[in-house]
DNA sequence: AGTGTGCATCGGTGAAAGTCCGATGAAATA
DNA sequence: TATTTCATCGGACTTTCACCGATGCACACT
């Protein structure tokens, strides 16, 4: 008997997942979390094998419930789901661990059959993720490596939409300097508009929606 | 027997819902449509009755499916299923002839009972979106809510972090017009800078994250 | 001790973008 | 018809920016 958790906010959907993954044979939906708190603390008495994480949720996200698990249960399965197919998603779940990742664009059947590879011990990419995969190189990756310190501090500043005055304000500089050091965050990491540092910083995992709102 | 059309672009939710339907007796998940234009033609021949339609779809979205629906077949009856709870989008399916509106955070039994009422005759509105929708119309609507056809078009493209002269161009006009619009957009929602309409386009769902990416 | 080298800090200058004021015509509304 | 709302811009003025450079400082290397 495969004993499975769904994480995932939505309730329909998840509730949804559930009926379908529980009509399988041998497989039981036995706790189903619809929040990140309530996931992580699920996490300490859970008597599943296998998790099944929706990379979006309110508060955290997918991945750090995933870095969780990872730490505490390391024997436990994972398999993210998600909307987005984005190769810095995909990316990151794999190198913390997840064995699968199914694109919610996906039929029912890809889950059915990620779950089954999993148990079985190998891992499993939907083609549609792999394909996106391959194609798209982290081309961003390295970019904000070669930014010094203040530099990097100051695109934080940049991409959570602060005025050049106001960061001028708060690193105790003048405008003029924060200005030098953005002409070079803009050469170094080959954007031209702050909002392209704003979606930069997102692709990084630098900031995370939470922090704009 | 009810036969229902399911209108949603990820596939495995899809097929969830579908699955979940069909298990309520006397309903039948007859149609399924993964995009905008696919939905357009399947209407043309439907032998469907009631239709459940997801609010983002790729291209168009589940707004003009509806408004084509009630159009050419204004006996069919439409729930609305969304993640979003924002008082635009409902609203503005509630004042185009759903007869229900569910959020995707709701119970699935939600979804049952939505569908249970429009056979009844009756409207039905989740408890979440009833309360989101009360506590958010006056605030939201006293921001966005008086923006010109014209001003929230423009104010779509700066919260996406197009330069006014870009929007110039996409939208045929002078850059002078552009910033005219902006400043005055910029009055009615008590906004000062481009960061600060991204904002309150996420805030209240008009924007998300992949939008951004 | 001398010589780079990278980093953080700014100024000058001209171009660009912005704000604030108002004006126009077209269309809707009373 | 009179009034209001919209969308469209122009002119004058102010602010911000991009591009050039300069300075001081710390650290490493010969």
């Amino acid at each position: 008997m495969l004993n499975i958790a769904i994480v995932e906010d939505h309730a329909m959907v998840r509730q949804s997942f559930a009926n379908l993954l529980s009509q399988e044979s041998g497989w039981c939906v036995k706790e189903q979390y619809g929040c990140f708190d309530s996931a992580i603390e699920g996490i300490g008495s859970t008597e599943c094998s296998l998790f099944l994480l929706d990379i979006s949720l309110p508060e955290g996200n997918g991945l750090d419930v995933l870095a969780h698990l990872q730490k505490h249960r390391p024997d436990i399965k994972v398999a993210m789901l998600s909307m987005y197919e984005h190769f810095y998603y995909v990316s990151r779940a794999i190198e913390a661990g997840a064995m699968a990742y199914v694109s919610k664009r996906s039929a029912a059947q890809e889950l059915i059959l990620a779950i089954h590879c999993i148990q079985k011990g190998t891992n499993y990419l939907s083609p549609e993720i792999a394909n996106h995969f391959a194609f798209t190189k982290n081309k961003d990756e390295g970019k904000l490596g070669h930014l010094t310190p203040r530099e990097r501090e100051i695109f934080a500043l940049l991409a959570l939409g602060k005025s050049p005055k106001r960061i001028a304000q708060l690193t105790n500089t003048m405008p003029k300097t924060v200005l030098t050091h953005r002409t070079n965050i803009f050469r170094k990491t080959r954007t031209k508009t702050q909002f392209e540092l704003l979606q930069l910083g997102l692709k990084q995992g630098l900031l995370q929606l939470s922090d704009l709102i």
